[in-house]
This record gives structure tokens, C-alpha cells and sequence, in this order.
RNA sequence: GGCGGGCUAGCUCAAUUGGCAGAGCAAGUGACUCUUAAUCACUAGGUUCGGGGUUCGAGUCCCCGGCCCGUCACCA
């Protein structure tokens, strides 16, 4: 504001500020001329698909091999993709959610004043399209352009036509410009809904109730995970997103839903990696007077329905350096854990049922051990690292020992051994199953043990004692079987992508 | 968190031993009424991720920091 200050001059301005002012002046020029550049609707009659479809049709009906056949005129929208200027006429192609289609502008057939609006349009600009469809001599399906209507002016260029978007970082932040430019992007966006989709009707045709249970939670229990903290501040009490839905669900099967099923997004605090977000979607599914036996095989049948109805069969494809074919046509084989940790590393965990005899054999075998670690967190690193990545085909792992699984029934006859077990397909983790610990004594003993754990071994992920769990157990529940999967890694799968970053549409990213 | 790789125009990528920062696409102007990575001519576009250092001279070498990827650790 002081008189020294050179006055602004309307700068030249450069790089990207050039690229949006000319958009914004093609924008400004057209409300100048009564159009506006984003109107609030378009009456769109055919899809690109479509388009095309209904000009084969008429084609196809055609007998005169001289014919040049041409549809009623329809209407189609879509964005922008590429153009190429050829003087008084104008090839446009135009990309929509089923395809694209080019569109053919010509001055002589649309007129001087519809055409001029050509000039002022831009690549990534959204129109509508009113003419009929021809074939070209070049033979493409074109919709011959009577009027093209702007249905939104962009601002920002598109990624480059040819070289796409490359760039990882950019493809992660801002997904859509990835679901413009890169057709994998799209593919695994509506896979992830369709393995949902086939996922629910299966659960529905099985019986189960879909229901919803709380996110934010006053105890996070029902799993071995570091919570999200938060606070509602008029109850003026600290709440944590949930880790697990197991023990809401176990509740309402108390309360008589005899089949119960939640898909739902859980939260633990803890790192990203290839295969881990911080937020990340399962189904659990609680079924009354069922063991583990009817979970596995439920397992195993709706993973293969799924990959049936999402990509037309249960054997998944060769991807060259990801993974070999996968026959995930039940049933699976059952591998026992305690014989498969023993034949691949010589460990028997039953022989080695302390922190420290367990600690020393891995250690024999090279297998790293985190000091002053559970025993139980130790194993977990055994499977983890010596059984899990050799199951390529799927597999289920069965029989888990009790002080890894404070949530799962004995198996009769057993004191150390619970009903539990862990699907593994392309040497990673799929679903963990198990017969519900329904004993509310044993199961009050089981959380405090955890309890211990934490105190003891300092153990932040220990599960949680749950009192209003206890309580409902101690009302009675059935024998129940219980199943956790993992919904995003189960698309990554079906996907052939070895990140989970591929399927999640926003996976979580450091501030910039 | 450790180790390794990467970051150059809006996008995709070059840049020799440390020696004038380039191309294609996109953009602007002009030509062109059946093109499809249209073509042709011309124009403009750079904090080489940020900061510091070495040097006559740094995209390049050194140090600090940021982000992404990989790997190990951690974790389902």
C-alpha cells in the first residue's frame, strides 16, 4: 500500500497459471455469448455404449452394402479425451462411464455460430452431444455433432493422452485423475464393488442378518491392535474407533439373530505398508450352533463363489511375477498348524511352551526374535514368517494354541489347543476363523490373561477386558462360529495386486 | 525407525566426466471439411522437491529436511 510499491502489472503469467487463466477465459467468453459452462443438467439419451450398439444394430439391418446408415439423433455426454482440429471440422473423442465414442464436428452441418463453440473448448471439458451416429470412411462409429452443449469447463489439464499418469504419488492423492487415465484404476474400483456385491448374497442366501454395530467405542477389545483415541466431548469420555466388530456381533447373537454379518471399516493404529492402511474394510459373520468346521467350509465356498462371480471363474489367472495360477475351487486343504510349524522349522510349540525355550529355538533357526516378547507373539512371528509366505494355493491352518487366541473355544479334550483357523492364499493372511469361547468363566480368565500380558510384557496390543461383553455372555450364548476377512485384501487377490494401495481408492498418505 | 532407489515444464521422459536445462504431448497463433498418438509452421512455458555447502561453474558432488517406492524391523 505505500506509494514506493511498484503497481501490479497484469503479469505475464506462466506454466500451469497459464494453462488455468486461458481455461477461465474460455469459460468467461462463453458466458459472454449467454452459455453457461456448467449447467445444471443434460438430458443425455444413449451412453457411449449404447451409441454404438444402436448404430451395429442398424447396420447389421442394413442391405445395401452401399448404404451409409445413420441412427435417429440421439444424445450422449461425456468427458473430453482427445481432439483433433482438421480446419472446418472437428474430431472429438469423448469418454464416458461405459466407453467413449468419437464425436464428428463439422462447420457446413452444424453451422457457424454451433460450431465457433469448438474454440473454446478443452480437453477434460465435459459436453453433451446431440447428433446422429454415422460410421466414417475411416470406419469409426462417430456421433455426428448437430449441437454440442458444455456441461462443465475444467479448469486444470488432464494427464497426457499417450504417456497417461504415471506417477504413483500423484495416482494415490488425487485417485480420480487416476480413474480417468488409467483403465486399471477403474477396473479395480468396480471389482472392489462387485466382491462386495457377491459377497453380500451370499451371506443373504445363507441367512445371515446384516447389521451395524458402533465405530466408536468405549472399549476397543476384540482383537490384538493399537486403537485410535478420540473424545465426545458432551459425555466429556474418551471413545476409540473400533478395531474388530466380534464382540458387538457376539451380543446380538446372545440376543437371538442366530446368523449375523457386519461389513465394515476398522481403524488400528499402527504402520502402512504394502498390505496394511490404517483404516481398512472386513466382513465378520457369527453364526449360532455352528464350530469352525461349517466356517471353513462356508469360507471356502464364498471366496470361490465370489471369484466365480466377479470374474467368471474360480481359477484365478497367472499374473507374470506376482503370483502363479490359484484354484480356489473347494474344498481347501486343512493343514494342521502345530505339524506344519514342525516339518517346516523342526519347532514343536507344545515341546517349547515357554517364552524362553521358544525364544531359543528360534533363534537356532535364525528366525528373529524381538526381545521380551509374549510367547504367543512369538509364534505369531514363526507362522509369519516361516509358514505363511509358502502357502500359495489356499490353505487353511488349523488349530491355534490357546495364549494366541483369547476369543476362541478349547478343543474338547484339550487344554492348549483352540478351534481356530487362518485361511492363506499367495503366502499372506486371508480370513481368521474360530469356534466362539461362549464360557463366561474361561472367557473372563482368557481376558485377563491378556490383561497380564499387557502389564507383564508391556504389551500395548494385548485384547481387552470388555465387562458389558462378559455380562452378555454370562445371559448365554450358543455354540457359535465366527469368521474375520479381510475384504480388501481378499480384492487384491482377485485383483492380482500385491498392494493394497491398488484397491483403496484413497489409501492413507503423509501430509505433503 | 534402519538401509537402498526416486523426485527435472501441466503430463511422459532426456540431459556424457561437474560445462549454455532439452524433446514429445498438452497450451497459444496460423493453415487444413473424414481424423484417430492427425499433419505442417511459429510462439510461450523451468525455484531441476526445499534449505545449506564445495566449486570459476551444480540437475549432476557433499550435508540437513520433505514426500513416494522397495526392503528389513514393527504389525494382521
Amino acid at each position: 500500500m505505500t506509494p514506493e510499491e511498484p503497481i501490479e502489472q497484469p503479469e505475464q503469467q506462466i506454466g500451469e497459471q497459464k494453462l488455468i487463466s486461458d481455461r477461465l477465459a474460455k469459460a468467461a467468453q462463453l458466458r459472454s455469448q449467454g452459455i453457461d459452462p456448467y449447467p445444471p443438467r443434460f438430458d443425455r439419451t444413449h451412453t457411449t455404449a449404447e451409441a454404438a450398439e444402436l448404430f451395429e444394430k442398424l447396420e447389421t439391418a442394413s442391405t445395401n452394402e452401399d448404404d451409409h446408415p445413420q441412427t435417429e439423433a440421439i444424445r450422449v455426454a461425456g468427458r473430453i479425451m482427445a481432439r483433433r482440429g482438421q480446419g472446418k471440422a472437428s474430431f472429438i473423442d469423448l469418454k464416458d462411464g461405459t466407453g467413449s465414442v468419437q464425436i464428428f464436428a463439422r462447420q457446413n452441418t452444424m453451422g457457424d455460430e454451433a460450431y465457433a463453440i469448438i474454440d473454446l473448448l478443452d480437453i477434460g471439458d465435459i459436453i453433451g452431444v446431440e447428433g446422429a451416429v454415422i460410421r466414417t470412411r475411416r470406419g469409426e462409429i462417430s456421433v455426428a455433432a448437430a449441437e454440442i452443449t458444455v456441461l462443465t469447463k475444467s479448469m486444470r489439464p488432464l494427464p497426457d493422452k499417450w504417456g497417461g499418469l504415471q506417477d504413483q504419488e500423484v495416482r494415490f492423492r488425487q485417485r480420480y485423475l487416476d480413474l480417468i487415465s488409467n483403465e486399471r484404476a477403474m477396473k479395480n474400483a468396480l471389482l472392489r464393488s462387485h466382491v462386495v456385491r457377491a459377497m453380500r448374497e451370499f451371506m443373504h442366501s445363507r441367512g445371515f442378518v446384516e447389521v451395524e454395530t458402533p465405530i466408536l467405542v468405549p472399549v476397543a477389545a476384540g482383537a490384538q491392535a493399537t486403537p485410535f483415541e478420540t473424545h465426545h466431548n458432551q459425555l466429556d469420555r474418551d471413545l476409540f474407533l473400533r478395531i474388530a466388530t466380534e464382540l458387538y456381533l457376539k451380543k446380538l447373537i446372545v440376543g437371538g439373530i442366530e446368523r449375523v454379518f457386519e461389513i465394515g471399516r476398522l481403524f488400528r493404529n499402527e504402520g502402512l505398508d504394502h498390505d496394511h492402511n490404517p483404516e481398512f474394510t472386513t466382513i465378520e459373520s457369527y453364526q449360532a450352533y455352528a464350530d469352525y468346521n461349517d466356517v471353513m467350509e462356508m469360507v471356502e465356498n464364498m471366496v470361490a463363489h465370489i471369484a466365480q462371480e466377479t470374474t467368471g471363474s474360480m481359477v484365478l489367472p497367472e499374473i507374470e511375477g506376482v503370483r502363479p495360477e490359484i484354484d480356489l475351487t473347494p474344498p481347501w486343504p486343512r493343514l494342521d498348524l502345530r505339524t506344519e510349524i514342525k516339518e517346516r522349522t523342526g519347532i514343536d510349540f507344545v515341546e517349547s511352551s515357554d517364552a524362553e525355550s521358544l525364544s531359543q529355538a528360534m533363534r537356532e533357526r535364525g528366525i528373529h526374535v524381538e526381545e521380551g516378547s509374549a510367547w504367543g507373539r512369538l509364534l505369531d512371528k514363526v507362522i509369519s514368517s516361516e509358514v505363511e509366505p509358502n502357502l500359495i494355493e489356499p490353505h487353511f491352518l488349523v488349530d491355534y494354541p490357546v495364549a494366541m487366541s483369547p476369543l476362541a473355544k478349547r478343543k474338547p479334550g484339550s487344554d492348549d489347543i483352540v478351534e481356530r483357523f487362518e485361511a492363506f492364499v499367495v503366502g499372506s493372511e486371508l480370513c481368521n476363523a474360530f469356534t466362539e469361547l461362549n464360557d463366561p468363566v474361561d472367557q473372563r480368565e482368557r481376558f485377563e490373561q491378556q490383561e497380564r500380558m499387557r502389564s507383564e510384557f508391556d504389551d500395548v496390543e494385548a485384547d481387552r477386558l470388555d465387562e458389558d461383553f462378559l455380562v452378555a455372555i454370562e445371559h448365554g450364548m450358543p455354540p457359535t462360529g465366527g469368521l474375520g476377512l479381510g475384504i480388501d485384501r481378499l480384492t487384491m487377490l482377485i485383483a492380482g495386486e500385491d498392494s493394497i494401495r491398488e484397491i483403496l481408492l484413497f489409501p492413507a498418505m503423509r501430509n505433503i
